[in-house]
DNA sequence: TTAAACTACTTGCAAAATGCAAGTGAATTT
DNA sequence: AAATTCACTTGCATTTTGCAAGTAGTTTAA
C-alpha cells in the first residue's frame, strides 16, 4: 500500500514542473482562466458552496469547478468543511497559502483598474480601500479571513 | 474597408467579456501558462528576440509563442521594434501598460518564495532586493525598463 | 558568390482541455 | 411520499495545446 500509493503518486501527478521558477510554478498551478476566480470568491466571501461558486457571475460550468475545485484542494490552497447545518451542502474555504494569494489579487485589482473600464462597484470599494493603506488593507483581509 | 474592417472585429475579436471585473479581464488576456513567462522574460530581459523566449527554460513551443506574442501586441503589453543591426531578427518589449505587470510578478515571487523550494538564483537574487525596499525596486525596475 | 546556417515564424496533426447539456444519487423540504 | 436541492459526474462536440516538420527571407562562412 505504502509502496503502490507513492507509485501512483509519482505516475499520475503531472509534477514534472517546467522549471524551478515561482512563476513557472506559480503558473502551473493556477495560471488558468478559473481558478484566480475561485480563490477570488473566496477572498470576498471566505466560505462558499459549490453553488455559491456557480452562481459567480463569469458562468463557470460545473465539471470544470469541480476540477479545479479538486486541484486546489490536492495543492492545499483551499480546503473542505462540512456544512454546520446540512449534510448536503459542503463548504470550501482559504488555506493559509491561499489566503497569501491576496498581495497577487491585490496588484492584478489595481493594475485591472488603470487598464479596464466599468469596474465593478465592489472592485472600486475596495481599490478605495486599498489605496488609503494597502498595508493595513491586506493585514486586516488576512486577519478577517484566517482560519478560526 | 472601414466598415470591413470594424465587422471583422467585431465578428472575429473574442470579446465577450465574462464580466468587468479586472481579475478576471486581466486572466482573459494573460490567464494561460505561457503568457507571464513571456512577460518574466522582458522584465528581466528588457528587450528579447523570438529566439531568446525559445530558449527559455521552460521550452515554450513555437506555435504558442508566436501566438501569445501576437495577442500580447494586439493588447499593447508588448511591442514590436527592428533590430539595430540585424534585418532577420525582431526585437520584443514591454509597453507601459507590460511594464505595470512587475508588481504582479513580483508578488507572484514573494508568494512563490514561501511555497516552493529551490529557487533559481536570480530569484533569490531578485527577492533579497525586493524585501529590502519593495517600493524602491519596483521603482528601480521600472524606470530601467522604460521606454527611451 | 554561393551554399550552409540562422532568423522568425507557419502548417499539419494528434492529444488534451474546455464547454455545454443532461444525468445521478444522497439530503432536504414540502 | 414526492418534489426539490445539493454536489457533483458523464458524454460529447469544439477548442486549445504540443510536437515535429516546413518555409521564406537574412546572414555567415568557404
Amino acid at each position: 500500500m505504502h509502496f503502490a500509493s507513492s507509485l501512483k503518486f509519482i505516475l499520475m501527478s503531472k509534477d514534472k514542473k517546467r522549471s524551478n521558477c515561482p512563476i513557472s510554478c506559480s503558473l502551473e498551478l493556477w495560471g488558468d482562466k478559473w481558478s484566480l476566480l475561485i480563490i477570488r470568491d473566496l477572498m470576498f466571501a471566505k466560505q462558499c458552496t459549490y453553488g455559491d461558486f456557480l452562481k459567480s457571475e463569469e458562468k463557470i460550468s460545473t465539471n470544470i469547478l469541480a476540477a479545479r475545485l479538486k486541484t486546489l484542494e490536492q495543492q492545499m490552497v483551499i480546503e473542505k468543511l462540512e456544512h454546520p447545518t446540512s449534510k448536503s451542502k459542503v463548504l470550501y474555504q482559504l488555506t493559509k497559502k491561499g489566503i497569501d494569494i491576496l498581495p497577487i489579487l491585490v496588484e492584478i485589482n489595481l493594475w485591472g483598474e488603470k487598464y479596464y473600464d466599468d469596474l465593478p462597484d465592489r472592485t472600486i470599494a475596495l481599490l478605495s480601500d486599498v489605496k488609503k493603506d494597502k498595508k493595513g488593507f491586506i493585514n486586516k483581509t488576512m486577519k478577517k479571513l484566517d482560519i478560526d
